[in-house]
DNA sequence: ATTATCTATAGATCTATAGATAATGC
DNA sequence: ATTATCTATAGATCTATAGATAATGC
């Protein structure tokens, strides 16, 4: 096999077995015979088994999908087309997780490790969609598109339904039942917008709206 | 010392080491270390590092805060008081979060891990709770006051969004600004309740609702 | 006497390296 | 000749135990 071969190959093993036991939890030895070579070749190709981890998080940070979702997302922030924008990012969310669970779990070890790549990876990678995001709430809130409140947490609120639906079914394994993903993408979206658009965006407001403060 | 009460030393520390850097990240030398002991007091109180791993999940599955806030939903679910339902997840979660990040972080790696204990605790506590929250949703779907839709789906919604903004903001340290664990489950409560409520519950409905099912 | 603790260490494993060998392409 | 690979092993840990010692309570 040539080098840049087995360099792939042990990656995709190694991520595999990351995503399962996570760093600590997973040997050379492991990742070796899961790959069906001596532990010597890992380290012909990657100085040290940190550097494999590191090599991972790297390839896959450039992945195709994440250039996909961001333009997929660009475009609906670009037409204020709200619900294609909750949508797609529920959409995009759930097939990340239905074509790639061990990368999640492995995303969600390395934010639980104070890895310095996971953390840059952060940095990079989600604050600045998160940004976008939170943007985009902004203008719509302008618009009089969107209720008024803190941008951050409704940003948050924007994503945090079908990230917690992927992360309880697919990495914690809980059955929800087998609806498809743009089924379920198109039911959060109906929930989250009906949560974020402003009182008169929907259904013309007439009633004051009840809201209790004291709910405590 | 005494023997409980170097016990309950151990599994405190432990828990913040686990926590910090999971189950196999964690050595019984760096517990020992932390706890001012010998490794071999360790394995006087356990039997096995996994033993003591489990006596933590263990105490804590029992612990005071847990009861409360199932007594607190109880209370809600009673008297069909949704908001002071949504209210009371969230605010529980973010203080359960705030009192005891080590603990929450130490319950994702032990579910991203396959620890039996993990799943068993997910299973006698998790889904027993996630169960009286699907059936209140049944229950307001039929008495009309909740949207139609799937009860699962919607369940979780009730607590995705706290739970997200929690993880987020606790265990990965992302900085979303400094309010208050009231103030932020005050506004995410009314996210989450708009998202829900029937077309009729709140502004009365009268549009056709502009939901376009092919948002790709 | 009993209880808590320590020192020392066994035995297993883990990452990483050195040096030899097989396979490939000129 | 070059490239990929293997065997063998060094050196550092890691969990867990055995046996000795200090501290406490009768």
């Amino acid at each position: 096999m040539t080098a840049a071969a087995r360099r792939e190959q042990l990656i995709d093993t190694a991520l595999h077995l990351f995503g399962v036991r996570g760093f600590e939890g997973t040997t050379t030895r492991a990742i070796a015979e899961a790959a069906g070579v001596s532990e010597a070749i890992i380290f012909r190709h990657f100085t040290t088994k940190q550097d494999l981890y590191d090599a991972i998080l790297r390839q896959k940070a450039e992945a195709d999908g994440l250039q996909q979702t961001r333009s997929a997302i660009t475009r609906c922030v670009e037409r204020d087309d709200d619900e294609g924008l909750v949508f797609q990012l529920a959409l995009k969310t759930l097939e990340a997780y239905r074509r790639d669970p061990d990368f999640q779990r492995l995303l969600f070890f390395a934010a639980l490790d104070r890895n310095e790549l996971a953390q840059a990876s952060h940095r990079t990678v989600g604050l600045p969609m998160f940004d976008v995001l939170r943007a985009y709430v902004v203008r719509r809130q302008a618009a009089g598109a969107f209720r008024a409140g803190d941008a951050r947490l409704m940003a948050l609120g924007l994503v945090a339904l079908p990230v917690y639906y992927a992360t309880v079914t697919r990495l914690f394994g809980i059955d929800l039942g087998r609806k498809s993903d743009r089924e379920v993408a198109k039911a959060v979206t109906a929930m989250i917008l009906d949560g974020l658009k402003a009182e008169g965006a929907r259904p013309p407001a007439s009633l004051p709206h009840g809201t209790d403060d004291d709910a405590e």
